[in-house]
DNA sequence: CAAAACGTCAACCGATCGGTTGAATATGAC
DNA sequence: GTCATATTCAACCGATCGGTTGACGTTTTG
């Protein structure tokens, strides 16, 4: 069973190797969005951001829906399942989880328990 | 606290972008590898596996060591952290990971701040 | 209706990717 | 020392990536 050769798989992680599309999945975290508000906080073009929304799209991570002229984008979490399923079967995260979390929240995020 | 915009993520994502890297990783589960041998079972060249190990080594994912003339290869599973949390910050994942972050928060951030 | 807003398309650009080949560099074996 | 083994390096190739710009179709608004 060669679970490595998954163009699913292929696509979520391509798609998840850009910050600017991570940004843009963790914005519309929140809530559903419009193509154009997606695109405000960058400083790239529309027609950028519309390629990396077609991406994600592509990949599944988020679904678009046109409603008149705007075209809303929502998030599709479950298309990662693949993702961390495949992650996670290299298994050096069932023992470590709080260890591992806590750590990258001091290193990555800097965060505020310093004690 | 803008994680989206992280090199180590951009690179393991990458990484794990391509079914070959996906399969180098599968591999080097079973036990450590030296470079001709990873690339035994793949029909490109060995300079093309020499890249590919390159690449996973730059993210971090595997360790490699040369011991007299052979370059001996590591899984390094604990460069999927990042990548790990970064997903399951999404949540649609609970089956085994949401209950450990529970536990986590209840156990070890018992609540100091007030949100 | 005309004008503006929303979004994509098409063509282009330089950079990077995934692969090749052939030469080069160590190291180990005879 | 010589030869084979292990691995990388360097140059090259076509394809894809991430971005731009300008033109274009739709839908809404005035």
């Amino acid at each position: 069973m060669d679970l490595s050769a998954s163009p699913r798989l292929d696509a979520v992680f391509a798609a998840l190797a850009d910050p600017t599309r991570r940004a843009i999945l963790t914005m519309l975290l929140e809530d559903d969005m419009a193509v154009t508000d997606v695109a405000a906080p960058f400083q790239m073009s529309l027609a950028a951001i519309s390629k990396h929304l077609a991406i994600l799209a592509e990949a599944g991570l988020i679904s678009q829906e046109k409603r008149g002229r705007v075209k809303w984008c929502k998030l599709e979490p479950a298309a990662m399942e693949g993702a961390i399923i495949w992650i996670q079967s290299f298994g050096a995260f069932e023992p470590l989880d709080l260890d591992a979390f806590e750590r990258f929240l001091e290193t990555e995020l800097q965060a505020p328990q310093a004690e």
